[in-house]
DNA sequence: TCGCGCGCTTGATCTGCGTCAATGTCAGGG
DNA sequence: CCCTGACATTGACGCAGATCAAGCGCGCGA
């Protein structure tokens, strides 16, 4: 659905994601803003395909609120989630003209977009656009290797606990930790959906959420809401030697 | 090893891939070249390696011989390959200081080097390489997100059969498609190696390869030199519904 | 020339996770 | 209130691929 307001809670270029974290490091998008046209907000329902694969690409953007994620489907239906983005993540390719994998609407979700053609207009004659994107696209790319490391040769409790350790943290660095140093926070994806992020399936999914929870690991309040009595623990059940962070 | 000639058949800027395929789109390298001690090119030894992760990195540069390898250790030992460098392909991260994966020599390996500080500052004042590092990054990230699918989701079988499809779609780009349609190039991976980028056992990949000679999909010469008789068969092998390509 | 070691193959057995199926839980609508 | 459907849990069973182990082929240095 497009959006005829900016959505409530943001305003101008203040709040937008892409003055903060995405591409305008450096506000070009007062300038974009300027242009007639070329920036609109977009809500989805969750569960709607935002991008089918393969075709063309109208625009770029970044998420406002919401979780999308980036899968592929092979003829048979087996599907693997190859990105989860999050508030202030960038989708599209700019210089690509169709889309590489489905982007799906995991939860209510609302971006914010710009048609490409001029979007890349304006990165050739804006150098800190393209310097801006470069360093997202290192992360992602960063990101999507370890993940790599996951996928390949983590057990399916090791898979279930680098997840939650994912998502924890996150959250931890969101809201700020708490001073008993537990960690709270709700999974936005459903048994099917981690699953198709972890490589497993969703029985296996569940039972491995059900052992690490008997094993104290993790408690859970209700199916969804997930509370980390020991950050540290869950780190090493993940098998994770890394910081996790970005340390530079 | 530090070179202090230019490896044979380098020249120049001419043929240095850092011109042709890598940052200088545009011929940035000439400008590079002028500044004194600052591109150099250096050997290495098949498995010898490069970079440990968390080092820090002095330098950034592309392969111009030889294959590398990025791959990521967990403290018990399982290994995965997160990357695998051909000629021309990048490697380093502008912007962060140390590494975040040890690289590897997997063959005997020329690399063409900047060092880092440098080459950073070259960045910022000049567009065209962060643009030309821009599209080159991307595209590492769609190979990783379509390596994700092969690791979450594809059988033993598959996955060798996909690997080979990738190497061989190379060289067939590379040597040109022959007349009778069939494809033919060496391993330049070891059954380990390539275990590690598949998320298996050695014994694993060599059952594989060993199925797939019986089932004529493959044919061998030796242990390492690949005969494809049929590059569709091999991709339908590969349950690979993609392009391959980069269609932009 | 021989032996040594490395890369590779092949066999036997084990096991983690997939598969199939039944049941539980809860929110929303009539 | 119950019915329905989406999501989740749990159990029984089988199989793909891991693990353990033995042996092969070939290049290389003594």
């Amino acid at each position: 659905m497009l959006l005829k307001e900016k959505p409530a809670g943001f305003h101008d270029c203040e709040e937008c994601p892409i003055r903060h974290r995405a591409v305008c490091a450096r506000c070009e998008a007062d300038e974009l803003e300027m242009l007639e046209g070329i920036k609109y907000y977009r809500s989805y329902e969750a569960g709607q395909r935002i991008i089918w694969s393969g075709d063309r690409m109208e625009f770029v953007g970044s998420v406002v609120s919401g979780i999308a994620s980036l899968t592929q489907t092979m003829e048979d239906g087996r599907t693997q989630m190859v990105g989860l983005l999050l508030p202030s993540d960038f989708v599209g390719r700019p210089g690509r003209s169709t889309a590489a994998y489905d982007v799906v609407a995991t939860t209510d979700l609302v971006m914010c977009c710009f048609r490409k053609k001029p979007f890349e207009q304006m990165m050739e004659t804006t150098p800190h656009i393209a310097q801006r994107l470069l360093q997202m696209t290192l992360d992602e790319l960063d990101a999507a290797r370890e993940w790599m490391l996951v996928l390949g040769r983590k057990t399916a409790r090791e898979k279930i606990a680098s997840l939650l350790a994912i998502i924890g943290r996150r959250d931890a660095a969101l809201h700020m930790a708490r001073a008993d140093g537990m960690v709270t926070f709700d999974l936005p994806l459903t048994r099917e959906a981690m699953a198709d992020y972890l490589g497993l399936t969703l029985e296996t999914v569940s039972r491995q959420i059900s052992a690490l929870k008997k094993d104290g690991v993790i408690q859970l309040e209700g199916k969804r809401h997930v509370i980390v009595p020991d950050m540290d623990r869950l780190m090493e059940e993940a098998g994770d030697d890394s910081d996790g962070g970005l340390l530079n």
